[in-house]
DNA sequence: CGTTCGGTTGACTGCTGTCAAGAACAGTGG
DNA sequence: CCACTGTTCTTGACAGCAGTCAACCGAACG
């Protein structure tokens, strides 16, 4: 699937950011396969990630040995994992793909020069997404039921991956088991599939081949999960910044 | 019931960094009553809120009106409401009892004196914190039970409470209702009343007197919960910090 | 060609929501 | 001091959604 050329929209300044901090703090970019653990919970941790390519998940688990996946992170999110007076990870950190990624270590934003400055302000921006996305699964968790849950994180990554170009107008890539999406949104493996043949069903999705998700009723999808987009969009996208960040 | 005296543990810097804030920022203090809504989700929003005295919620809503509570701010607890690039509240903001408060505003930490970075770091921690509390209850509401959930609400309230010194032992105030305590833990006010009635039959709670709880046995309460106490504190509580912040 | 992994479906169970009614309690005004 | 009222708490009966267990299928892979 080819990315998108990128168009003037909230979200785009993800990638700048994570191109200039590349660019500029001479960070060197890590890379992990998928499946591999950069930090188990309870680790010692006093850094950020900006993650550049593939997905990311933070991740918690029970004694039994249930998980719960608390964020997936896309390419172009900031995760703030640890910091110095709060070093203990409060999440497992696992590549739900091969990834790319760099490390932020607090000397890098908390200098007191205007670009540190400004990087401040875009990063304060990204853990507000953040904080914004949990909550709205936290929200659903709560109070919605499968279908709610499920329609919410389809919509979710849509968007989110819609906004950093990666796209291909109602269809993207998914790749991830119903195993992990049980993971994300609170639900067995076995109840996943039953909601997601259902919303086939229904004409609601479809998958064009077993790699991609495709949306064919994004609004059924948004009444199911109760969303309203635009108000969506205003909160879990980070807002168009001036364009002075180099 | 007379606040204990402060002791050298975690999460007392939360107070210290209250009182430096409202002395050495000159912020003002406000007040709000019980019920009061400051903030309404979609609102403009690009401040943060020190909170100094009193219990505050933040929550978000389906269309239907089922009420969720993301997070339950005490006593010298900082929380994130909006940013310059990320100007739209996500939660509803609500006192759950008569409150006393500051508002934050950009210019008022990101300065580049040393100062600010100090304050920056306290804020980045209490950031987290908050993030590994919101973690905690979303994995709760995801894989746990009844029992489970409010477990843990108690043993959270009760170890965020005792490091502020606002604890009598194994009793604390508990000023909300269960309907409020169902929206925290994606209960219905009927179910909570049963689970805290279950847990009062068994001997593992009690409440002295209407407005207060008392946790009896806390080791069992930690297992419904799924908690290894030791480190749940060195998630949820700032760590000590370096005298310097004034 | 066998093995493994992920996906699919059905039968059954059980936890929690819904609905309803009553009890306990506080506040209010007479 | 005493109705009156509204809120909160409590309990029971019942229903429904999602978990558990089990079996099978298909694709990928060595």
């Amino acid at each position: 699937m080819p990315p998108q050329t990128p168009t003037s929209r909230p979200g785009r300044v993800q990638i700048a950011f994570a191109d200039t901090l590349v660019a500029n703090l001479a960070a060197p970019v890590n890379t992990a396969r998928n499946g591999h653990i950069l930090t188990y919970e309870g680790d010692f941790a006093d850094h950020g990630i900006l993650l550049t390519d593939g997905w990311l998940a933070l991740s918690k688990s029970l004694a039994g040995g249930e998980t719960q996946i608390i964020d997936v992170m896309l390419p172009g999110d900031f995760g703030l994992i640890g910091a110095k007076d709060a070093p203990i990870s409060a999440c497992t950190v696992e590549a739900l793909s091969d990834i790319r990624y760099i490390t932020i270590r607090p000397p890098m934003v908390n200098g007191p020069d205007p670009a540190s400055a400004k990087l401040r302000e875009v990063l304060a921006a990204a853990i507000l997404t953040t904080q914004s996305r949990t909550s709205e699964m936290l929200l659903r968790l709560g109070r919605g039921n499968a279908a709610s849950r499920v329609a919410f994180t389809l919509i979710e990554f849509h968007t989110r991956l819609h906004a950093v170009g990666r796209t291909n107008g109602t269809i993207f890539e998914f790749p991830i088991t119903q195993q992990k999406l049980g993971e994300i949104t609170g639900l067995t493996n076995v109840h996943v599939c039953r909601t997601l043949r259902r919303l086939e069903r229904d004409g609601i999705i479809a998958h064009p081949d077993s790699r991609s998700i495709e949306l064919l009723d994004i609004p059924a999808l948004c009444d199911l999960a109760g969303i309203d987009l635009d108000m969506f969009r205003a909160e879990i996208l980070i807002q168009d910044v001036a364009p002075a960040l180099g």
